[in-house]
DNA sequence: CACGTTTGTTAATGCGTATTAGCGGCGTAA
DNA sequence: TTACGCCGCTAATACGCATTAACAAACGTG
């Protein structure tokens, strides 16, 4: 039945079956209430027009009137669907769009955010997060000034990894990075290392300072020397010179790169020295090595941030700050430490 | 100046400088046109009060009023972040975020589509779809009831790869198989084979029935002979059988598989049998052999499907039904035949 | 001086939905 | 007969914005 191009509404349909657009909404909406009730002839009819029609609710103006559309947003600063494979996001997003599904929500991705200076805005015109019920914010750095406003406006978010405090606390779901490199470092002492090297920022994004914060703490802890470097061209010459015999490496592929330098010089891996990566390559990374370290659990993350979302958004209390566990992976590039 | 909890209005920014809500929008929309006019005095007060407060536009209000809420729907039959990395469909994904950013929409994923019989069906209680102003549509293979139902009910729709008439004709942005497949038989003719094989259905699937389509039209062109088997444990002793030179596999792992076997076997690839794989693998394959064939310009199809649904959307005319070129890949299996 | 014309602003309306207050009709009890 | 309550439904309104028609004031023009 189509006649025109306009999308069908409920008015149309009130017209079809002689009844008013109120009488509709209330079908829609399944509201048996005392207050408000409909004769089941009458229902049935209505059901029948919505049918034949194909009809749905405009999910905008559901939500300009009712406040909620059963749509979870997802920002991200970068393309959701980045052309690089083997992306890091990926995984988030399997996880939170499993979760969505479970709760019957559809995505919504916020790919008209306007790009200024090479990033996308949260605000700018107006804040398109709101054509959402919520959101999910993903990526290893967000404007602090954004989260900030966020929270004032009571915009209800989830953050995919730990946020410091913005002018209020943030809701997340984060990997619980300093326990995991904590493990590392004594699982390293254990094998006799007595210095070790971090290398990396150790500052910046939470991820990287929760990081460097675990291994800080580990290393007071074990009574062993802890380094921070940062990774350059001749990174390897002081590793060499302070005499560290494992790296811990911030990010997988500085140690891809760092470990077939190594080689390079006739440093055997791990026998001469050990190398732990703290978390899953953030860039496309080369190598042969089956690096030690821990793997984040980012499906998970996406899942249970979502589930964090829901339960925000449904005013049901429970915790809104979530770590999660890192697993350690064995892998073959942590050995005894040289004499 | 927050006052209360509720967010700021035009109506608010109107109350505080004394004009109407009306002066209010139409220094937002920064409207000069002779029709309407504002004196900068008024409109310099009005941006003072925006600025102080900080306020920003509803989106949702906004786009109520322009009815066009410039979300385009994204619809797949599997999830649309599946868990399989180097996954087939991701470039589309690419090239559809890509266009959609380019023209400022949003993109929604109907994660809610109902699972029934182990896919996500369109209809079901209700046609999500109509949730966007218009939706993409991806997957090898499309129902074409529920194809039919979109046309007649005037859905503005676009599909990724090329399909057949449904009660109508489709709007879709798809690959030129036929050209592509036709011009690796004429290669291989030139390569002086004269029995050559077709491994796969040849049918069901728009794109395997316009990949046989190619094929058989440029054998009988080439005067050669063309056969057609279908993958099963012992294709290759049918291959052998039929003395084929050349083998041209619908499904770039079945190709895969193929040459191992072929290699287990004592058959040099490609000196004793050529392969010719007709597109990317759409499963995960793994294989030493680069691969001669065609590559699939997937993005670009993503890029295009979003460009000709735009099209529809805004009643600019324009072709939509465009077939792409595929990229033709040197490779190193497709040699002289054997004599 | 009557009559356009331009300029700056606003009242009114619509977008599609959800909600609330209320209305007419009918049945039952006082 | 009146009073009251229940049932089934609807009119009116709000949500925040954009647009259009209209209007008042100032400004020429013949």
């Amino acid at each position: 039945m189509p006649s025109s191009n306009r999308r069908v509404t409920q008015q149309d349909i009130a017209r079809m079956t002689g009844v008013s657009q109120t009488t509709v909404s209330i079908v829609l909406n399944e509201r048996d209430d005392a207050a408000v009730r409909i004769a089941p002839e009458t229902r049935e009819k209505v059901l029948q027009a919505i049918r034949r029609t194909g009809y749905v609710a405009d999910p905008i103006a559901r939500r300009l009137a009712a406040q909620r559309n059963r749509f979870l947003g997802v920002f991200t600063y970068e393309p959701v669907f980045p052309a690089g494979l083997g992306d890091f996001y990926h995984p988030f997003l399997v996880g939170i769009e499993e979760c969505a599904e479970s709760i019957g929500c559809d995505l919504l991705l916020f790919t008209s955010a306007p790009v200024i200076d090479g990033r996308r805005r949260i605000f700018s015109q107006d804040n398109r997060l709101r054509l959402a019920d919520g959101c999910v914010l993903l990526g290893r750095w967000l404007d602090p000034q954004e989260l900030a406003r966020l929270i004032a406006e009571g915009q209800p978010f989830v953050s995919v990894g730990r946020r410091d405090d913005a002018g209020g606390p943030v809701p997340y779901v984060g990997a619980d990075y300093p326990t995991a490199t904590a493990a590392q470092v004594r699982k390293a002492v254990e094998l006799g290392h007595r210095k070790i090297a971090y290398v990396g920022e150790g500052s910046g994004p939470e991820s990287h300072a929760d990081r460097y914060r675990g291994f800080v703490a580990a290393v007071a802890e074990a009574g062993v020397t802890g380094v921070r470097l940062r990774f350059t061209e001749n990174v390897l010459d002081e590793l060499r010179r302070q005499e560290c015999t494992a790296v811990f490496v911030e990010e997988f592929a500085d140690g891809a790169l760092l470990a077939a330098e190594a080689g390079r010089r006739g440093l055997r891996v791990p026998e001469d020295l050990s190398f732990v990566a703290l978390g899953d390559p953030t860039r496309p990374a080369s190598t042969d090595l089956d690096f030690t370290g821990y793997r984040i659990p980012r499906r998970e993350m996406g899942w249970q941030a979502v589930e964090v979302l829901s339960a925000i958004l449904d005013g049901t209390g429970g915790e809104t700050q979530r770590l999660l566990p890192c697993e350690p992976v064995e892998g073959a590039t942590l050995a005894v430490a040289r004499a």
